[in-house]
DNA sequence: ATTATCTATAGATCTATAGATAATGC
DNA sequence: ATTATCTATAGATCTATAGATAATGC
């Protein structure tokens, strides 16, 4: 990587990781402040106190403030997303995939509260047409629905009630901290599966598999 | 009703009347307001002008913008829970309770858009906790658990669970416009049913059932 | 005379930018 | 020399209130 040929690279390298982390801090801080409050309704000036930045920085990296929520929502999402898949990676399944993602995704509240207030705030406004999460969860319903795993009927119905379901329970596990979020995680796993169409036995047996290896994942900081 | 013995009433009648009907001019606009943004992303200004109200008007009926907010919200949640109310009075099974509460509900969405944009944004940080419609709700589960009618297992988890799933398809259908509201929510109910320990085909001949008329109960304004 | 509403405004934000400073590259 | 960041500030909000006006009651 000799720059003999370039005499003025576009960006020197120092300064272009130098801004990256800027705006890193900046997106971090706010999913910071987006966990702790109720709402996005926190100020510039707020968040890149936060970040530890000049306020005039912030308009260096983004034009508004919807570009960073947008940003901040978009990357917890992204993140919970791989995250999810890395640690279900060896599941083959339709039927398991759900399972384990609704009780992994509902110990989540305890495991990594932040993330898992971002995804509630989130909502349903984008978990259902986002990138990330949603493509990956209907691409799970589908496979169910062919291969006739599940009695999904139209898919999009069907991820609406599995994930506002998940969504709920995370609302509930948000309200009661002292809620065992692993025993409830799974018995919504266990009522989605019937749901779809599973005897509950075998929904119940299917639950009592263990959980893959939570905190061996790619796990992106933040 | 004569005021014969008091000369002096607190608060005379017509001054009262006027009172109340700028406070509900106020929460009918932020109604409107609520249903038609995004967020509660408005400022005193634009309630009052929507309103058609003058602007320090305001502080003499609310202290803060939220006070208006959290009045219009339960209004609205409030207002909905007595309409299904007075539609399903005459039901009795709970599993049919839940079943048209649901399909009515997903209906909202076309028949009155407006109060079903604020279910939404509402959503579920007050839908399970708050008074009206939650509580029915439960209760509405509770019966079903202990008739054996339904197999909800925890109550609550029950109910987040199902309330959830309503609020994803109300989602959904926001987002879909063409989309068939009663189709939809009809699936819905047979798969919360299904959820609940129903077999399937029992499930869809209740959903078949013909729902109550909806237009005849007391529809409050707004 | 009393109460509700309206108009006008002071004071406190908050956003967006301009100009100065610091860091980096050559 | 160039780029990112910081500091300071102008201009545009927005909230909350004070004082004036209109409606009602006696």
């Amino acid at each position: 990587m000799t720059d003999a040929l370039d005499p003025q690279p576009a960006r020197p390298h120092r300064a272009l990781r130098r801004k990256t982390r800027t705006r890193t801090a900046l997106i971090e801080a706010a999913q910071r402040l987006l966990a702790e409050r109720n709402r996005a309704d926190m100020s510039v000036k707020e968040v890149t106190e936060a970040a530890d930045v000049g306020f005039g920085t912030f308009y260096g990296h983004f034009t508004s403030k919807e570009e960073l929520f947008e940003a901040a929502m978009s990357l917890t999402l992204e993140q919970h997303s791989v995250w999810l898949e890395s640690v279900m990676g060896g599941l083959q399944d339709p039927a398991e995939m759900l399972a384990v993602g609704v009780r992994l995704t509902g110990r989540l509240q305890r495991s990594r509260p932040q993330v898992a207030r971002i995804l509630l705030q989130v909502g349903l406004q984008r978990l259902l047409s986002s990138v990330g999460l949603a493509p990956r969860a209907r691409r799970v319903l589908r496979m169910g629905m062919v291969t006739g795993r599940l009695r999904t009927g139209d898919v999009d119905v069907a991820l609406a009630a599995a994930g506002g379901a998940l969504l709920g329970l995370m609302q509930l596990l948000d309200a009661e901290p002292h809620m065992d979020a692993g025993r409830a995680a799974d018995q919504l796993a266990v009522k989605l599966l019937c749901m779809f169409g599973m005897p509950y036995e075998e929904a119940e047996a299917l639950v009592a598999h263990p959980l893959p290896a939570a905190g061996r994942g790619v796990v992106p900081r933040a």
